[in-house]
DNA sequence: GTCTATAGCAGGATAGAC
DNA sequence: GTCTATCCTGCTATAGAC
């Protein structure tokens, strides 16, 4: 371990401190307009800071808005996943609906603030239409994952016989449901003039998970469909 | 009515032409990479004409914008409207479930070319999340109309005492489950690994209605649900 | 590491000839 | 109506002082 004096460390400190303030400011910034809507001046005069301190830190606006990814949104979205993750664990008995209500709470009532909600899904949503690098590692390291171990919770339920493909299908669906709910607010609210308040939340999971789960094509399900 | 020389028609024709030509591919430039990664110069150049005639034609960069909604996407989605609205009126029983199938239709298999729903979807996601002016356009005209007639037939099987706003909801869930598959066909295409070919949706399309069907809170369907 | 200053270029818009 | 030439603003990126 190299020694260090004060004046590194305070260098370091304050190094540190305008880096995360600019990816703190070009995330809210790049989320609310766009990467090319935004400007690296428009970036720095927000996060206090002379120009060149993008390319000092970043290299170049491009990479600041692939960090902005990589050490802002995945890590948030993990977050999410965490929750989910955990609240299925603790389940005494895990049912198909639980699995459900579990995903759609983490993503609506999870661990973000309604500020860094707002952020995380204008970032997403452009890149789901118009995928960047960055959506690459947003697939490669938070969809898929996510994908595979609902998969895997909802497969234990499905009947012998059941399409490998129906399953994915469903889950696409419930994903779909959840995603729109989510990631497309401004239309959801302006078509139900509601705001997503804790109450509109609360009502909309319930919602989801009835509406999702007796669509699903698992146990139980199967029986009571009308030929 | 007043007399036009040859002259005077040539002059309207030719300018037509290049207004067409502008409004073709400025669509598709905006649709591709959106508003503000094109430039008037890009959109000119495509167009085969010179820059000036933007401010021409359009007064503007922004006005041209408005001008592709205006005159292109929402005629588009009123044919799609039509559609829907068309097979819907053909049906001897109406049915929730056939009712949704025309609506997942309309959109899937719908009077649009493949290269038609992509710059349609491109060009409205990005209003979705981040709403301009043309998104007002957008749901006055298209989407909110769209809501109310689907509403109108679906109300009719609802039973007497149904909540309102429950049937509000599964409308805007299986508008969500149809944005979903329509409007994230990239992040679909790339989970299942599946490209959107005829197979793929007319499977999607009996996918969506099995799912939502048995998820609607409908005449008939909620006998069936477990308490 | 941070800053100012500026190079070098691309953007939208427009004037004026045809 | 269409075009060329040009204005001027704003952009990214960087050099060099501190």
């Amino acid at each position: 371990m190299i020694p260090k004096n004060d004046d590194t460390l305070n260098n370091l400190n304050a190094a540190n401190q305008t880096r995360k303030r600019l990816l703190e400011k070009a995330e809210n910034l790049f989320a609310q307009r766009g990467y090319h809507a935004v400007s690296v001046r428009e970036i720095t005069a927000a996060a206090k800071c002379n120009m060149a301190s993008v390319n000092y830190h970043f290299s170049n606006k491009k990479n600041l808005y692939l960090e902005v990814f990589r050490s802002r949104w995945i890590p948030r979205e993990q977050r999410i996943y965490a929750v989910f993750e955990e609240s299925v664990d603790l389940l005494e008995k895990s049912t198909p609906e639980l699995v459900i209500k579990a995903l759609a709470r983490a993503y609506l009532e999870g661990p973000l603030s309604d500020e860094e909600f707002r952020r995380h899904r204008q970032l997403i949503v452009r890149e789901l239409n118009n995928p960047t690098e960055a959506f690459e590692l947003a697939a490669d390291q938070t969809l898929r994952p996510l994908f595979k171990k609902v998969y895997r919770l909802l497969e234990f339920f499905a009947p012998e016989d059941v399409d490998e493909d129906n399953l994915s299908f469903d889950i696409l669906s419930i994903f779909g449901i959840i995603l729109y709910f989510n990631y497309s607010r401004p239309m959801v609210s302006r078509i139900t003039g509601k705001s997503y308040d804790a109450d509109f939340k609360a009502r909309l999971i319930e919602q989801m998970v009835r509406f999702s789960s007796y669509g699903l094509s698992v146990k139980g399900r199967t029986a009571l469909k009308i030929k």
